[in-house]
DNA sequence: CATGAATGAGCGTTCATTCAT
DNA sequence: GATGAATGAACGCTCATTCAT
């Protein structure tokens, strides 16, 4: 009787939306464990339980699979940010339970966090497109910002939005490298650096 | 008649030290176009318009050359930054001229800033070496910092660094999505992000 | 019109024993004609009428084709002379019925004798196991002998068979040089030679 | 000053006689250990200290060296066989001395007995001319049978020269095998396998 | 007598992708 | 919905060999 053992316990003839979850849970771990070009479709297939055609199948294509990865793992990340900040008024409680937020997520899932970053390693089509992602993030952070300084120059307000996420994608790897730090530790210190300079977008 | 390309000029029989530095500068633009896994060595041969073996002469392997490439960007870099802010004293200029330093070094080599952290995204051993790279280039910014105040928490000033040196990162990528932008501009919002959270560690 | 080839003949999708049989087939004539390093992959796969990722996909590697080779040619081997001694109780005609097993083999199966020798030569890994499958059939005949004369001490009836093996070997050179003598002629001259040594073991 | 380091010594602009003898003395080991296709030129000459034109040079190719190291260490091996049964007039006593020259031989210089045997292995011309060559020894060792018994039929007698060659070649690998075995063992082996069946020769 | 530079060819291996079943 | 078989294309690397110096 086939479909008992554990991870790729599934097996045979799911229902196609479980299929694509799956898939793409599978994914996400080995992509941002071995990069885009060291994750083949055969290892992907066979996390699965499954056989390289289903892959093709749901998703036609590698890049077809990696950008749904990235794009899955955006939308996660942006949900978690707004969840995280709803409700908090104060523009510096604001910025730190934003930060928080963004950390806890890293925490959480760090495989969901690095596969956003991995991939603009690579060439062409697809380093675009998960460029244009990483890009529409930090739009929607920059918009975050302006509703609240709503007179502060657009395009300041744009530079400093891609300054915090460029500062926060170093910050994970520095925390990976040295995990004995708290996450209140980084944040903290994210915090501190961060504040002084947005603050000063109020008196624009 | 052939030689008449630039970078495939040179052709047959060069000193071996100028085969280095000519198959470095190849490399360097082929690596920070593709990547890593998109630049074959055969790519790297072709463009300086010789074979694959004499690549693997020089270098003994695609780990060898690639390295290679990272190593005197960021050697060039360096310098660079450090050349670009020797004899300014007062802190906040002190940070812009390094900033200015930075961003015309990107102006004038975009493949060698590039190929700095194109390949941090890959597996294994290269992206470790490479990323062990980036964290001591990221180390003497930090010395740089320290010496500066000395009274600050050293951990806080390499949190501090990387903050700075990820936002560097992601600034350059909205520059090249925005080139209308001059380098003055981009310097400048900058040096308003970060000065702020940077002159409150003299306070500390 | 393609398909006229006898090895080649299958063509397209052939069931996967199938497709392992003809394979080592195939293999087994260019390991013997070529030896380990002068025999690839590409020709295997040329020879079977197919591209070299099917071999990889059912051997894994050139190691993996190539002991597999080995190993079924000694299987057989083995079996061929089991067969050819079963019921023979007379020592001297046991012995004569081995060789003319073995010398019978070799007639009818060139390559799949020579396979077993031809890679004892090369370097490393392969060689290492190719020989420990050698000593595994001389090992056999050695307790072959063991049944006949159980007085004799082991260490002797194992040279014994270390030099019925090699003196097979050999002979075996000299007929494929000498192709006019008959089996029958090569197996007396061995049998000459080798008898009056072994029956001695009798008496010890 | 340059050529004062060990092994590679000699270093520069050596006679062409001493030249030769090095390379070969150095090519030996190396094809004795990795076989023909394991040894590269550069190898080689490495080893000997000097650069891969200058084997070239001496020995025109690669199968110009290897033939000749092969057709030296037999010359050798015929020679030193040869002093080794010189004033034994008594065919047994005569038979244990020429064995026991040969594991002599192989006791003192293993690689050279190798280098007899690794190139069997390699396709086409090189290993026709080492089997030429094997075959040539074993006529001479034919000639010396056919000299004490003067009367025995030829082809017999050269069979079983070819069947004492393989023993030997086999024995000599199971005494690598088994190096706590001392030479007398196998040459006691060797001779008590062997010499009843050569003495019958007389009688024919 | 010897080196330094370079080439052309080949090999083992991997991978994304397709198609008949 | 899923498998089994197969392909075409590339890639990293090594090697025997040559020639100008």
């Amino acid at each position: 009787m086939p479909g008992s053992a554990a991870a790729k316990a599934p097996g045979r003839r799911m229902a196609r939306a479980a299929r694509v979850e799956q898939l793409l849970n599978v994914a996400e771990v080995l992509f941002a464990e071995y990069g885009y070009d060291g994750t083949s479709i055969e290892r992907i297939a066979k996390a699965a339980g499954i056989t390289r055609p289903v892959v093709y199948d749901h998703f036609g294509s590698k890049e077809g699979i990696y950008l749904a990865c990235v794009s899955r793992a955006r939308e996660r990340f942006e949900l978690a940010v707004a969840e995280g900040i709803v409700g908090v008024e104060d523009l510096e409680q604001r910025l730190f339970a934003g930060l928080d937020a963004c950390f806890a997520f890293i925490e959480e899932d760090p495989d969901r966090w690095a596969v956003m970053f991995r991939g603009v390693a690579v060439q062409g089509h697809v380093a675009d497109e998960a460029l244009r992602m990483r890009f529409a993030t930090v739009t929607a952070l920059a918009d975050l910002i302006h509703d609240a300084v709503p007179q502060a120059p657009r395009q300041k307000v744009e530079a400093f939005a891609h300054a915090l996420s460029g500062a926060g994608e170093q910050l994970e790897r520095w925390w990976r490298q040295n995990p004995e730090l708290t996450r209140r530790e980084i944040v903290d210190y994210f915090h501190s650096f961060a504040w002084r300079g947005l603050s000063q977008l109020v008196s624009d």
